[in-house]
DNA sequence: ACAAAAGTGTTGTCGATACACCCATGG
DNA sequence: CCATGGGTGTATCGACAACACTTTTGT
């Protein structure tokens, strides 16, 4: 385990103890009541929300890093979480901003200091199970909140930029990643997986066909239960057999959307 | 343009120009007598092979970093290139042997030496003409060749793994990025395309069903030309429509291989 | 003339699409 | 009881795999 700091610990003795140059940024998707959501931070002394994100410590491996953080923000341990790209075009980071956050809070530093070098940064997405999330603030940021992947038109720095190209990968990697398995909850009814490929294409599908195409690769089992309490008939639940699923994806799933 | 730098200058000052701990690697394609080929550097006082590589200038670009290692390499100024992954693991470079190299170029460097940091490498792949290539080997190595992409087993450092991730990643974007399109000359025969896929995909096609399937996409041409001097019948010359294959790709080449 | 490589054609099968119909449930 | 959503069945079409045959060229 890391031990706690404070901000004020970062800031001055960041450079010591992390990796100059280099953070992480995650886009973290949930899925829930048939939307496709991401977590966002809502930063301190300011009007615009952000990728959770964090730095890494100079004995630490990038992807152990972006473990770290989020488990801080969702308080999950087991994550599937996948780098996707590096963003580092030189101005990428405004540096005016940070000092003035830091000068809000009180914080003097040169013009040599850490935080205000140039900085690149990881991407990662990770896939959780929205309903099992906690999300928690960072040191930052006064909330931690869940944001329709549709609703959201600007963002903290690059982060858009970040979060567009999450999406463009999750696509890209719907037939080749146990996407469905992470995003969903173990047990799922058929309309659901299908609104999560259909929210992710972003195309509409066809109800029965989806279903025989998705029942033919073998991967899913019906259960005996169904989803009671919503109107009108109530959809049989189904579960992931994961060694099927991992198996048939190492192929990829055949055939277009 | 970047100016020239020696060795003994790149050591000494090249943290303040360079971005610290944060370098890159190349894995340049390139396809010649039926065989997929990767340009490799021979190191200096060393018997092992490695990636080109480099670092990166403060102001600059990682994409322009890693166009301008391509340029120094193989002369071309037109690549395309596509970064895919970053290697970070903390013990990934070896920091005895880089001490040693520079004791053997008779050059002091204390503990705290930029160059003697822990660096995560940005890998990118580039797909060039082998034709026109004219191969340069840099400061580090004595000597720059292709190497036929099977008969690699060990390279420098995590180099090898870097090449696997690359390939990889080529079998998984060869539907959906203009690979065949930079890998051979502008003028190719059907033969030659498909065992590039061959390769690439590590499997055998059908002859017949392939030529089909390539015509049936309509971003090849046929030209009225043959391809002379090898025995046997002589194969047509094709060229690609760029227009239609960039549209094509953009949906994806539809069905698996 | 023969071997080897390249061009062209045909057929069967399987999977995707586009439908229609039946069942269950809440209002 | 009816609107709505979910489950199941079927016909059609197209794409791909598997195959055979013809054409060209060098030796």
């Amino acid at each position: 385990m890391r031990p706690e700091r404070t901000i004020q610990d970062i800031v001055q003795e960041g450079g010591k103890y992390f990796m100059p140059s280099v953070s992480l940024d995650c886009v973290i998707f949930g899925f829930h009541e048939n939307e496709l959501k991401v977590l966002l931070l809502k930063m301190k002394n300011m009007d615009q929300w952000a990728l959770p994100g964090g730095f890494i410590y100079k004995d630490e491996d990038i992807e152990d890093a972006a473990t770290r953080v989020l488990r801080e923000r969702t308080g999950l341990h087991d994550i599937f979480l996948q780098q996707f790209k590096v963003f580092g075009l030189p101005n990428r980071s405004d540096k005016k901003h940070h000092l003035n956050i830091m000068k809000k809070d009180g914080i003097k530093v040169g013009k040599d200091h850490w935080l205000i070098q140039r900085f690149i940064t990881v991407g990662f997405y990770a896939l959780v199970d929205f309903a099992v999330v906690i999300p928690e603030p960072d040191m930052n940021s006064v909330s931690c909140e869940w944001h329709e992947i549709h609703s959201i038109s600007e963002l903290f720095m690059d982060h858009k930029d970040i979060l567009d190209n999450a999406l463009e990968t999750l696509r890209l990697q719907l037939n080749h990643q146990p996407i469905g398995y992470n995003l969903l909850p173990q047990k799922f009814t058929m309309p659901e997986l299908q609104k999560l490929y259909e929210t992710i294409l972003d195309k509409k599908l066809d109800r029965r066909n989806f279903q025989r195409r998705m029942n033919g690769f073998g991967f899913v089992k019906r259960l005996k239960e169904t989803r009671k309490g919503g109107a009108h008939k109530a959809p049989f639940l189904y579960n992931f057999d994961l060694r099927k699923y991992k198996k048939a994806l190492q192929e990829g799933l055949q055939g277009g959307w």
